[in-house]
DNA sequence: GAAAATATGTCAATATAGCTGACATAAACT
DNA sequence: AGTTTATGTCAGCTATATTGACATATTTTC
């Protein structure tokens, strides 16, 4: 199944004078907007049949990329308030998704993982998200996926690029080592 | 100001083998994440200025893209109840960001229009949301406009591509009749 | 060793944005 | 005349976030 480019706008005679004018970029607004929707219905659905909602999968999504993070960097990442956190993560805890460990170092920290049932839900979350990528990914050139992540980068706020990067690097490492 | 890649997937000598595995592809679900973050960020700033949220700027967007659509339509393309949608768009009507004129044809419809402030206010949101596109693009070469539209219309649900593709090349053409 | 800073947790009150269910009104369709 | 459709509204509920205040244990600093 192949999909029709949107509206080939790079053909667009008046391209050049609709960039100049600043016009704003509605394909990808509205691209982005739906795109994110479904990206993220396919784990909504599991997560109410459990009782949890996006915000619970943020957070198990996060402890299992990177175990035995600390609660601090956990609330830089998804940059909202303890009280928030503490309700959502109490919650993976007591249900056994998530165990908190005391930092070897520094006796204050509580160390965060996913436990062996949490790993399982998330990386099921995580399947069916990587199911719809995949299938929009076979659908375009080879170059897509690389092209699609230089876009999504680009579009991070310059300051925190090197975060996610560091991120995302740091956790790929981590899970190869198993 | 040049960015360097994520992590070069396409080169790695383990790529295949990761794909055949199904291995989640963990770099475009948190670029995914973030850069929506981001992306939303920016209007969230002038809307909490005003008193509005999130919902609202979807509301008004909507509205400001698709003049004279029906209540019915907004419901179906936001997903939301109409009770939910009551709520916000009695604010926006009542602060006279949109107006509602009786449906020409049918009586009973209440057709939508943004407002010359409504208007502006949308257009302001829109034009902080295309700075960042705009900026993410310069940083990349000519094509990405277009590989992102794709990636990105691949990532939506089959079955409502259409529906996508129509709204945003009617609502190109309505707007360029101005 | 006392004082200050840090990491985390918790209580209380509030706001936003969504939901379900029930019901109301006016207009259009059959 | 009766049914369906488009819209609105009341009431109550839930999830997710907020701010502000305070508590506890531990580490760091002077």
């Amino acid at each position: 199944m192949t999909i029709s480019p949107l509206r080939d706008r790079t053909a667009s005679k008046d391209q050049a004078a609709s960039r100049d004018r600043g016009d704003p970029l509605w394909d990808i607004i509205e691209l982005l907007f739906f795109a994110y929707r479904d990206f993220v219905s396919d784990p909504d659905d599991v997560l109410s049949k459990l009782g949890f909602g996006r915000a619970h999968h943020r957070v198990l999504h996060f402890v299992n990329r990177n175990p035995g993070m600390k609660v601090a960097d956990l609330l830089h990442i998804l940059n909202i308030t303890k009280q928030s956190l503490g309700r959502v993560l109490k919650q993976l805890i007591d249900q056994g998704y998530i165990v908190q460990k005391e930092g070897a170092n520094d006796r204050r920290q509580r160390l965060l993982y996913a436990t062996p049932k949490g790993e399982a839900l998330a990386m099921k979350l995580a399947g069916l998200q990587t199911e719809r990528i995949a299938r929009a990914l076979n659908e375009l050139d080879p170059g897509a996926h690389a092209a699609a992540c230089r876009f999504l980068t680009a579009m991070i706020d310059a300051e925190d690029r090197g975060i996610v990067q560091k991120l995302i690097a740091r956790a790929d490492q981590s899970r190869s080592q198993k």
